[in-house]
DNA sequence: CCAGTCGGTTCATTATTTGAACCAGTGTTT
DNA sequence: AAACACTGGTTCAAATAATGAACCGACTGG
């Protein structure tokens, strides 16, 4: 890997349940020697990616990232557009919501709203999702142009679960279902138990950048409410997508 | 430079105004051989802190940048919590007002509330400012420890205008006045013709952790105003500090 | 008081980075 | 339409920067 590639995965190993790491374990974890880790943190710290906490010497990320990450969402306010609606459509629907923005041949969550009830389910922010599999990825596809979906077909489809859909033919009912109705399902393609409802969100020149996805535990879960929490999914992301493009 | 600062530096190229660079343009300015600025690119792409637009190929920041700063901001909540005091504080006030977290031996401005006004200051994310020669840093040096203050007191202080206090003693005496005061004043110390006036916002621990500043025009300003200025930034420090230690 | 951590440093070895020269494509200007 | 000046992107020998085992000193808990 490249050295700046190292350099990156040691930011990665900072999570929202673990913002602060010692130098020893960066380097184990990022499968790095000390020194090496070391210097690559002192340079990520000269241009404040990473801040040393001068008491405990552990590291944390960096006030620099704060800085970059507001001159990106000035440019592209995709989080904090969709962000109320995702509250919103938590809220309508009882359910976990997230927002995943398209980046790299994968779906990247930028934004959660959890659900209140005690039995939901919980994604993290930073979660990296497959196109398959779940179902913000068919959503996604069924969004894209015809090319990039069968592109995409056409490589092996890695199974998570025991249901995941790894036959293209398969995928391809589920992507048409998509284009038709608008809006995704996936049952536990991904998760054991978890059962979603996704719907692409469309940027200025039609083409999908991200999409958000209703996670429910399957057992709540029947046809007809899949159905409702459809067509709020479409709604909400159809609303997110007219923000961006200054429609509303 | 190490490779990585080098990366970061092709990172810090995008601003508010500027938000997607080419390839050539990135590389003459970041001082690197265009391969050498693919590269990077491409090694930052592949975690997503760098993303390539696929129609005009120009770069921009990527979305694992917002996830970061995301991470970062649950576990720090300094812009976050400060930033409506922030843009308050400029309304009550009419001027310009920003918000700066130390890193790195120096104040980076992390969010800005611009007055409404014609004849405003201007400041944009992401301007280092030094400690000595801002009000901010003044008002920095007044709330640290002795010892750091000192410490910064020993080595030369750069120039920044003619009004720059590069003399240890007249800072000394800045500094004295910030302490005892509050808040601290500089007119023209950084930039001609801008008067400001700073207050340090404290962590947990009770050491500065950043600053707020209100910029005005030197014009505009006299000392009856400077003193009810200074009032009130006091005020607005001392509630995002007490916001930030769960005091309030 | 020993053993096992920690953060940090050194320097000969090694592997990665570097950049001039090279495509191919696009839009301008002659 | 030809010459031109850009663009993004690629190649590979040469040069440089990254690497990591071994080492500190400090701290912690048994």
């Amino acid at each position: 890997m490249s050295t700046v590639g190292k350099a990156v995965s040691l930011l990665e190993l900072f999570t929202l349940h673990e913002p602060e790491i010692g130098l020893s374990d960066l380097a184990r974890r990022a499968g790095l020697d000390k020194a090496t880790a070391r210097r690559l943190l002192t340079a990520l710290a000269a241009h404040r990616l990473i801040e040393q906490e001068p008491r405990s010497r552990r590291y944390r990320l960096g006030a620099g990232l704060s800085r970059l990450a507001r001159i990106r969402d000035a440019h592209f306010p995709f989080v904090r557009l969709a962000a109320p609606v995702i509250r919103e459509l938590s809220q309508e629907t009882g359910e976990t919501v997230h927002l995943s923005e398209f980046s790299a041949g994968a779906l990247l969550t930028v934004h959660v709203a959890l659900s209140a009830k005690a039995n939901r389910v919980n994604v993290d922010v930073g979660q990296v999702l497959p196109l398959h599999g779940t179902a913000s990825g068919i959503a996604f596809l069924a969004a894209s142009r015809l090319e990039v979906a069968s592109a995409y077909l056409e490589k092996p489809l890695q199974a998570f679960t025991a249901h995941t859909m790894t036959e293209p033919d398969t995928l391809a009912k589920a992507i048409a279902f998509a284009a038709a109705s608008g809006y995704s399902r996936s049952s536990q393609g991904y998760e054991e138990g978890v059962h979603s409802i996704g719907a692409a969100i469309l940027g200025a020149d039609g083409q999908p950048i991200g999409t958000l996805s209703i996670a429910s535990p399957v057992s709540r879960i029947d046809d007809h409410l899949a159905a409702s929490q459809g067509e709020a999914a479409t709604r909400a992301a159809r609303l997110i997508s007219a923000r961006l493009t200054g429609e509303a």
